[in-house]
This record gives structure tokens, C-alpha cells and sequence, in this order.
DNA sequence: CTAGGGTTAG
């Protein structure tokens, strides 16, 4: 009973049976000091702690982690260095905390000491050394294992996955598939974040068959990790069936539809579910509005979004953070409304931040305004100097206004500062296999066939009367040669292969790394008209559906 | 009653 209180944060009932309890024991006392430190309240557990007529290992241990996890790691060494018993469990308390605080030399210090090490100790050093993104000593750690759970396993493949390295996490998903290991929820989780991350679909898909066939319904973390993984897959329809099927739909599922929505160039139907959710009785929080405004943003609602963004506080009892600003400038500038946009930041209620200076930079661009472009990007050179994406934006910036001497001058600065351009490829999951394409590609062993194609493709596209947009190629070429390098980009080849490859009555769903160039984009458009086929593409920012000659994203990206 | 993994936005 007691516990059931602590565990449903009704701290002050625990508290009240406590004190009517005709006796105490220590565990009665150990709830109650475990209850107010997982409740980040340590005042009242040292109080509780130092009341307490008899302490033992849990007593301790609770102490321990409660400092843990609430930020006060050097009181947690001192509860650590003066508990009078050890067990496994404080070993791995202690270590955690220094996990939790990225100190990954103390925590392999008090590993290598520690008198016995059990699974979750392994695991604890698995998992910290991963989100450290010291990915190899994850994996050194990882080998030695002796004994694997459900959790060493997903904790290698999560930090593959977190560190960017998602095609080595299908790799040990697929060894431990053949390890015979057993899944749980929680290996489940990791896997679609895993497979929403690169985008591969059909391997999603096909863990979603083993979930099913495990017999784990969609509750918890799982439904809304498969949600987020249909959605980043690209692939809506599979997205709302999951939506339906999750039965406690928690705010992480209606965020996770909001944003899905949103990242689609659905906005109105991510505001629907907004609707349906707020008819549900589920209170929105911070991310909600993220996903909220954004979807105004790229649906060009743009005094609806500016009504939500007053409705946070009024409304919603909502502070409006970084984030919601950011949307908000993003929204105005996305709209023209640059003036706005400008006073905007110079009202904010702190500083300007540089993905601020961005949507600013972003807005300039597609409304070209150089000036402003230009103020937003030396903003953004002062705050981050090692922006790659952003020398790219001002330097097309340039280009499209025929300043080819100041994208000469970016590429020394480039050159000097030793800033190196993001190589831009894009990917396509045919059959299970996975086709990455770089820029004018030529290793492909299909190579021949794909430019061929696109040779021929470009024909048809002239007569439909297709213009490229050679200005924002960076550099200041012949015409001709400005054009075969936009004909070779990554995500044409992508799409090309796609259409040669996938029955036509499948989508096409390629990735990109960055965002998708203006050519690349038109072009794109044009051939789903042509071919009659829908290409979804995802780049760096959001996805694009083209279909018929048009975009989901209706050129406002 | 104490330790380990997992979901949404930018």
C-alpha cells in the first residue's frame, strides 16, 4: 500500500499512512526515503534518512541514487564513501551516477575495483560510454561480455544508433536475431528508433511482424517508438493504422502524430489531431506546441500560428521556450513578413540564439533578401564559426543573386577556417538492401542504366517545358556544366533508381542527408507528373511528397 | 524498499 502511493507520486497520502503505521519497520522507513528522493524532494528523505532508527544496504542505496539522479553527484561519492555495507546494487548506483554525469573515467575506475560485477553493471558501462558517443569503448566493453541480456543488447544497438552509425545497429540487431536472444518491449523500442533513423522501412516493418509475433501489444514506449518510426519512414498511412492501435494514447502519441503530421506538410490534419487530442481531455505540453506552430509554419497558416503562440500562455499555462520563439520567427519569415520577423528578435526575452538567426537566414532566402541574409549569417559565423550548413546557405545566397565574388571570398574563409562541406547522398531501400548515391555517383554497379535513364528523362522533361535553376550551384561555370553537375545530384539518383527498380504502383521513398536542393526539388516534381509515380523524400528538415506535378510542401520549405 | 535499456520537438 505504502509503496503503491510512493510509486503513483501520492507522496503526502504514503505520508499520512506512514504516520498511522502502529509499527514501523525499516522498510516502511526505506519507502518512504526512496519516495521522496525519486521525487527529487531530498530535503525530506535526509530528513526521513536521518530519523530513521535503523538504516541497511537499501537505505543507503536509496540515498545514494536519489542524489544520483537529482544532479548532486559529490553527495552522492559521500553516501557511497560512507556507507558502512556495499552490495552490487551501490557498486552500480555509483558507477550510474557517473555515467549519468558523462564522467566515463570515474565510472571504468570503480568498474574495474568493484568486488563483483553482475550483468547490469556491464550493461551501466555499455550504455554510458555509448551516449558519450565513445562508441568503440562501448563495443570493447560490449565484447567481453560473458552473459548477454535483452538489455546489453539494445543498450550496443542504441549507442550505434545515437552515435549515427545506424547501419552497424541492423548489423548487431540481425546478430542478435541469430544469437537467439530474447526481445523485450524495450529491445523493440530501440529497434524502430533505429530503423526511423535511417529510414529503412521494410526492415521496420519486418520488426514490427516480430513484435506481433512476440504477442507485445502497443502500450508504453513501443507504440509510440512504431508510430515515430512509420512516420520518419515515411510511410502515413502505416502511421495513422499504429495510431489507431495504440489504445493509452499518452502526449508522446499525440506529439508524435502533431509533429508527424507536421513534418509532412500536413498541417491540417496535424491540427485536427491537435483538436482531437484537447477533446480527449490529454493536456498539451511544450513539444505539442512545437509541433503545433511548426505545423502552421509549413502550411503557411500563418495568423492561426501566431493565435497559438498567444493561446500557449493563456490557454495552455505553457512559458513559451527557445523553441516557440524560434517557430513563431520561422513562421513570420516563411511568409514574407520580414519586419515583423526582425522586431520579433529584437523583443525577445533573451538572446537571440543562432537556429534563431537561422529561420531568419532560411526566411531571407526564400524571399531574397541579401541584406538580411547577410546580417543573420555573420550572426550565426559569431555564435557557431564551425557551421557548415550555413556557408552553404549564405553562399547560395550569394549565387542566386550573381555575387560571385562574395562566394568566392566564403569559399577562402571555407578553406581557411578548415570548414568542410557536409558531402550531400541520399539513399533508397530496395528489396532489403539499402542504395546509397553521392553527387555525379560512380560507384553504383548500376551506374550505366541510371544515367541513361535520367539522359532520357531529361528529354521529356524539356519538352514538358522543366527549366533547371542553375543559379545555386556554387560556383561560376559555364552554363552548360552548372547543369550536368544539378542533373547528377544524389537524390535524382536516388529517385532514378527507384523508378527503374520498384513496381509502379509503389512509392518511391528516397532520403537525403541535407536538404533538398531548388533544382533537385523542381525537377523531382516534374518527374512524378511524368512518370506518374508519388516520390516521398525525406531530406534534412522535413518530407516532401511530389505527386502529379506538385508538392506537399507547395514550394514553402 | 536499492542498480541497467527504450518514445515526441529543435
Amino acid at each position: 500500500m505504502l509503496s503503491g502511493f510512493v510509486q503513483r507520486e501520492r507522496l503526502a497520502d504514503a505520508r499520512l499512512l506512514f504516520e498511522r503505521l502502529p509499527e514501523k519497520d525499516i522498510v516502511s522507513w526505506n519507502a518512504m526515503i526512496s519516495g521522496y528522493a525519486q521525487n527529487g524532494n531530498m530535503i525530506e528523505a535526509k530528513h526521513f534518512f536521518v530519523e530513521s532508527p535503523c538504516k541497511d544496504v537499501f537505505t543507503w542505496t536509496a540515498m545514494l541514487s536519489g542524489y544520483a539522479q537529482n544532479g548532486m553527484l559529490d553527495e552522492a561519492r559521500m553516501v557511497f564513501d560512507e556507507m558502512p555495507e556495499r552490495n552490487s546494487v551501490s557498486w552500480n548506483a555509483m558507477i550510474s551516477a557517473y555515467v549519468q554525469h558523462r564522467k566515463m573515467v570515474e565510472a571504468e575506475e570503480l568498474f574495474n575495483v568493484m568486488p563483483c560485477r553482475n550483468i547490469s553493471s556491464w550493461n551501466t558501462m555499455v550504455t554510458g560510454y555509448g551516449q558519450a558517443g565513445m562508441i568503440d569503448e562501448a563495443r570493447r566493453i560490449f565484447d567481453k561480455m560473458e552473459d548477454r541480456d535483452a538489455i546489453s543488447w539494445s543498450a550496443m544497438i542504441a549507442g550505434y544508433t545515437q552515435s549515427g552509425h545506424g547501419e552497424d545497429a541492423l548489423h548487431l540487431f540481425i546478430e542478435m536475431v541469430r544469437n537467439g536472444a530474447r526481445m523485450n518491449r524495450s529491445s523493440f523500442t530501440c529497434l524502430f528508433s533505429t530503423c526511423a533513423d535511417i529510414a529503412v522501412l521494410e526492415c521496420g516493418m519486418q520488426v514490427h511482424g516480430r513484435l506481433v509475433k512476440a504477442g507485445y501489444g502497443l502500450g508504453c514506449f513501443v507504440g509510440n517508438a512504431l508510430l515515430a518510426m512509420y512516420f520518419k519512414c515515411g510511410s502515413i498511412d502505416e502511421a495513422y493504422i499504429a495510431f489507431c492501435e495504440i489504445s493509452k494514447k499518452d502526449v508522446v502519441t499525440w506529439n508524435t502524430m502533431i509533429a508527424g503530421y507536421a513534418r509532412h506538410g500536413f498541417g491540417d490534419k496535424a491540427l485536427e489531431v491537435f483538436d482531437l487530442m484537447r477533446k480527449t481531455g490529454t493536456k498539451p505540453d511544450e513539444v505539442t506546441m512545437v509541433g503545433v506552430l511548426s505545423a502552421c509554419s509549413h502550411t503557411g497558416l500563418v495568423n492561426k500560428g501566431i493565435d497559438f503562440f498567444h493561446s500557449m500562455h493563456q490557454d495552455f499555462g505553457l512559458k513559451p521556450r527557445a523553441e516557440h520563439y524560434t517557430c513563431l520567427i520561422d513562421l513570420l519569415g516563411r511568409a514574407g513578413r520580414l519586419a515583423e520577423a526582425k522586431s520579433l528578435m529584437k523583443d525577445l526575452p533573451f538572446q537571440p540564439d543562432a537556429t534563431m538567426w537561422g529561420a531568419l537566414l532560411g526566411a531571407s532566402r526564400i524571399h531574397h533578401d541579401t541584406d538580411l541574409g547577410k546580417k543573420s549569417a555573420e550572426k550565426i559565423f559569431e555564435l557557431e564559426p564551425d557551421n557548415a550548413g550555413m556557408y552553404v546557405l549564405l553562399s547560395n545566397l550569394y549565387a542566386s543573386s550573381g555575387s560571385w565574388a562574395e562566394v568566392g571570398k566564403l569559399r577562402v574563409m571555407m578553406r581557411d577556417k578548415g570548414v568542410k562541406k557536409v558531402p550531400g547522398f541520399s539513399w533508397i531501400e530496395v528489396n532489403n538492401k539499402v542504395h546509397n548515391f553521392s553527387v555525379g555517383d560512380t560507384v553504383h554497379p548500376e551506374k550505366a542504366k541510371i544515367y541513361a535513364f535520367l539522359e532520357e528523362l531529361d528529354l521529356k522533361m524539356k519538352k514538358a517545358g522543366y527549366v533547371p535553376s542553375t543559379k545555386l550551384v556554387l560556383h561560376d561555370v559555364e552554363e552548360e556544366e552548372k547543369e550536368h553537375m544539378l542533373k547528377y545530384h544524389s537524390e535524382k539518383l536516388a529517385v532514378a533508381y527507384g523508378i527503374l527498380n520498384m513496381t509502379p504502383t509503389r512509392p518511391i521513398r528516397v532520403i537525403k542527408n541535407l536538404r533538398v536542393c531548388e533544382d533537385c526539388h523542381n525537377a523531382i516534381k516534374c518527374i512524378s507528373l511524368i512518370e506518374n509515380r508519388l516520390i516521398i523524400l525525406r531530406d534534412s528538415n522535413r518530407f516532401h511528397h511530389f505527386r502529379g506535378g506538385s508538392c506537399s510542401c507547395r514550394d514553402y520549405w
